[in-house]
DNA sequence: CCGCGCTTTCCGTATACCGGAAGGCCGGAT
DNA sequence: ATCCGGCCTTCCGGTATACGGAAAGCGCGG
């Protein structure tokens, strides 16, 4: 709190992501407050980005995000880009399976989600595009940090390992373990709530390096086995979509598939 | 040029409206020309918009829009909300007709492509969700237009009506004319680069107001009139699912279908 | 080797931003 | 009817913050 950078441009960036992480839009007062930052500045530069259409304000006087910044957001490369052509295989799969789907990136030390496919069953599931977690937490996250650079890797290793709502692993060392299993076999495993398991797998992009993963869940008493082939036929059709070059044109064996460092 | 604002948050906002019209991201040199923001003053609000992660750069400098940018827009309700509730609707559209389906909202004066589903015929087609064309320009802009408030209906009317690459309606008397047609009958359609026509429905939200227009591109040598029920078909459902109130069970009668003032 | 275009750092200037104080507005409680 | 509390808005003097020209790195191609 005593350090905090003090641009405009900084604070308007916290608003954003203030008003971003509200359920449902929030007023100029509940703006100051949540994002710290002084009612009558807070004032100024919400009037601003109002003004060019960054948020929008209903006739309560609730902001919320503006059309206009969505429409910068629409050419992102790496989550709408990734996002047009992995959609239909996604689709593809979830009609097969009838299990959720999602699709995420990695982000620095954190999984972003991008899109999803959702069953009636599964659809308890709070996961939304846009959201984010620890790496660790999840399998795709962990597919994703399986596959990220070694410094990375260490960093969040040694960093806190936050256990979530599943049981372990949580020590370093377990982690490490289950990272060398992902990466010999290429696919990751996680419980989830009890009674479900998630399964994940790497999508690959142009230069040969993990751009993507992507996840089924399913309920904890199904054999994952099909599953995981059918994810992996997926996981495949994106890559070469997205430009991958093709690898081991038989069957998926069991050995190298280390990445670069 | 002359009496530009000049803030901070202005002029990084102007940075990311560049940066967007940009095809493929541009390195620094080239968002201080295009933006007229001076090199100096670009260097540090790109900058900070990297630190913070609205744009991010590859290792050859170029700069694209940054996963937390999107993250926020990702929470847009106008369009984000639209578009997951529409999508399975445009896509059995889509699966039935075979046809490019658009969907589209109004933002001030000007239309803004939300979503889209191409066949491969029609995949000549530029149109990008977050794209923005004049209202009086598309079927789906003239239904955006033809309920709009009056006042934004005689802003757009009274000012220049730019000729675009279909012929054609052009003069205020014209296009006032086809808009109360519009409203008579509950749809439009224009003629698309010569061999094309695009027909198009309103969408209603909760307040029973149009919230968005739903739009179906044809070859004009096919008759629209099965492609009209089945664009209109969608457009009810959406509504429905949207939460608009049902109006009238049987037929789409004739007379009055005027919106608030 | 030199020149060109891009990026980055430096720094004195001035202006755009700051935010407390005060006033207005609305709706609910007394 | 009156008061009260929360929200939004305007005002304004002081200063921190942003500005942008000048010049120094940097890499590339001729």
């Amino acid at each position: 709190m005593t350090n905090e950078r003090r641009s405009v441009l900084h604070r308007a960036l916290r608003i954003l992501e203030t008003i971003k992480n509200a359920k449902d839009g929030l007023c100029l007062s509940d703006i100051s407050r949540r994002s710290g930052v002084p009612l009558t500045t807070a004032h100024r530069i919400v009037g601003e980005l109002h003004d060019w259409g960054a948020l929008e304000r209903d006739d309560v006087g609730v902001y919320r995000v503006g059309l206009r910044l969505w429409e910068v957001a629409s050419v992102t490369p790496r989550s709408v880009g990734l996002q047009r052509v992995a959609l239909p295989f996604m689709q593809d799969l979830f009609e097969t399976t009838h299990r959720g789907v999602h699709l995420a990136i990695r982000e620095k030390d954190q999984v972003v989600f991008v899109e999803r496919f959702l069953s009636q069953e599964t659809a308890t599931d709070r996961t939304l595009p846009g959201m984010r977690y620890e790496l660790h937490a999840t399998a795709i996250g962990l597919i994703l940090l399986a596959y990220a650079p070694l410094d990375l890797q260490n960093e969040v290793l040694t960093g806190p390992l936050a256990v979530p709502d599943w049981h372990p692993p949580v020590t370093e060392r377990e982690v490490r373990q289950k990272l060398a299993d992902i990466r010999r076999l290429g696919y990751a495993t996680t419980p989830v709530r009890q009674e479900y398991i998630s399964v994940a797998a790497p999508i690959y992009g142009p230069a040969s390096t993990v751009v993507a993963a992507l996840s089924v869940i399913l309920p904890n008493t199904e054999s994952y086995g099909p599953r995981l082939a059918h994810l992996q036929g997926t996981t495949r059709g994106i890559s070469r979509a997205l430009g991958a070059p093709q690898k081991r044109t038989g069957y998926a064996g069991s050995s190298d598939m280390r990445k670069d460092g």
